[in-house]
DNA sequence: CACCAATGTGTGAACGATAACCTACTGCTC
DNA sequence: GAGCAGTAGGTTATCGTTCACACATTGGTG
């Protein structure tokens, strides 16, 4: 900076004063200075600059699990966001292993250290407030994209609960009476809010539950190993905890030579691109995965400048329609 | 740190000393700084650090287009050598925009005032390299991820060539003869290297090209579309320039009737952990992104510290053979 | 014509860390 | 017992930037 200054006949301190747009830099100083930036190439340190004002204008991003559609929508949206205010993007991605949450802990110590002004999580299980407790310890604001509202913490997630029950309202309304749930990962709060909803919509017309078919990973091998194993004789249609494990269970279906949907319905969840073009095409619950990256962006940078706690921000879902749902076949009308 | 110092009764210096393993520390001292620093909860300040060093350990990783799953892949393993490396990552992902070169000009520039020691660059088109010169300049090394071995820059990429030479390998060997390629964008390097393996595998049989069908995006709706508007009289096999691509192909054979294998053979590229399950489950080309984000990772850290150029890195493409591909039915073998 | 506000610029200290350099003690060797 | 290597730790300057403050000039006002 002192050598822009040099070329431009004028202090550091004029130049930064021009950067920042702070104080008062005559008008033909300024044009001098640009063209001293221009011809050294001079770009400014933002390391330096933080180290001076505390602040970096950087957010860690800590995801966990598989780079799933949704996850990487999420990302996506954050990152928009992120250039959108010029602001930075740290990421740490934690595939699941052996020894889970001390990665986790050491990704989060790395952020801090790194100065982040707040981070954003993707919370795979309830455990993490306590990860977090012990590393973050309030020294920077958290977010949590979670499947349901956190008392402790900001957070905001897809409305779990609400696709789960426009799932189940569909299904009922098409005339089914034997639904069962295809879940996730146990503990997944996603799958655990899909679930709850799950078995509200039943009890609210006092129908049975059917036994929870348990897929495990939030993948379509998952669906597909849940789909042959699983004797499906009473049930007339399975609400899946995500697309991927509609099309396993699809696939299985496929093999085991159960037409879906004269034999069986089937919905997902994500509405991801490909569920489109899925055979058949698949019915579903839309989130949108982009906007909840931008939503949760703006929301830790707003509690990083205000200081003021928000409430749980929950995406809206959608119900698509397409071609795995129909009425239930007559035999399983009448197995009721 | 001067605090930690002060409660353990020494300089700031030899808590340094202590934290960077430099120098000599005596063992008494170590356990009063240690006690010191956890009594405090005291966590070093890396962008401090790095003002001095002139070393961040941060990566930056610039990715452009749609977050499907290679690119999504190829981060989560770049994000997992970085924290094997005690690296920090910054992500920027731009998606494909009106003005998409200022924007990206504006996360490398701003990736570079963050001090990031290298950058990672997922080129999408070639005129990349044009704003690369103008806005990183030689100042931090870069390596780019990319369809084929770039000349000016280290470059990593899947193999698309030999990918498309297995997928036509596969199929000429069924016995096809009139075999059409199903194009991602025309701007993209992986697309045009798969199209001239395509070319290249005819020519070597002396057979035709058929025409081009061109989808024009990496994905399944793009697929559909091209499956749907092309005449498919002549042609017994289809190679997809990606998985997404064949996903909406099949959905529009299956619309308009044609059966796959019987009909139409359809093979793709990338092995989406989806692609097993598709209807029928996909033949297709295998490539293993996390580990190519892995290398990639490498490839720029060992840049960075050694400043020797490299080689293009190429990821080796596994056929997977699966339900989606088998010999021409009799009359197109006629056709020939 | 002295005074004041507005404008324009420079000086020194500080942000949190590290490196170079310096001091001091111990124990061993010749 | 002088010299030296090894150990232990302090002092000072520095990385690139910003802030608080000081200073200088201008033009208008009472």
């Amino acid at each position: 900076m002192s050598d822009v200054g040099r070329l431009a006949g004028v202090s550091a301190q004029t130049v930064s004063r021009f950067l920042t747009g702070k104080g008062y830099v005559h008008d033909e100083t300024r044009v001098r200075i640009q063209a001293a930036i221009e011809e050294l190439g001079y770009r400014p340190n933002r390391i330096a600059r933080s180290l001076h004002i505390a602040r970096t204008d950087t957010i860690g991003l800590l995801s966990a699990g598989v780079m799933n559609y949704g996850a990487a929508q999420t990302l996506a949206g954050m990152s928009a966001r992120a250039q959108a205010t010029d602001s930075t993007l740290i990421t740490a991605h934690v595939s699941d292993s052996a020894d889970h949450d001390p990665e986790v802990a050491r990704a989060l110590e790395r952020m801090l250290s790194m100065q982040v002004d707040g981070i954003v999580v993707t919370a795979r299980y309830g455990d993490f407030g306590r990860i977090l407790g012990e590393t973050v310890r309030e020294e920077v604001p958290v977010v949590i994209i979670a499947g349901r509202p956190l008392q402790l913490q900001d957070s905001a997630g897809a409305d779990s609960y609400e696709a789960g029950m426009l799932a189940m309202q569909h299904l009922l309304q098409l005339g089914h009476r034997r639904i069962a749930y295809l879940s996730g990962p146990a503990d997944s709060d996603e799958s655990r809010e899909r679930q709850r909803a799950y078995e509200d919509a039943l009890a609210a017309v006092s129908l049975p539950v059917a036994p929870i078919i348990v897929g495990g990973e939030w993948n379509s091998a998952a669906g597909y190993e849940a789909g042959l194993a699983h004797d499906l004789r009473d049930v007339s249609a399975v609400f899946c905890g995500n697309d991927e494990l509609a099309l396993g269970f699809l696939a299985a279906a496929r093999r085991r030579g159960i037409s879906v949907p004269h034999d069986i319905s089937v919905v997902g969840v994500d509405d991801m691109p490909e569920a489109r073009f899925f055979a058949p095409p698949l019915t579903t619950v839309r989130f949108d995965f982009a906007a909840l990256g931008e939503r949760a962006f703006d929301m830790i940078r707003r509690r990083v400048e205000t200081g003021l706690r928000q409430e749980h921000l929950v995406l809206p879902a959608e119900l698509i329609v397409r071609e795995s749902t129909a009425p239930p076949a007559r035999a399983h009308r009448r197995a009721r």
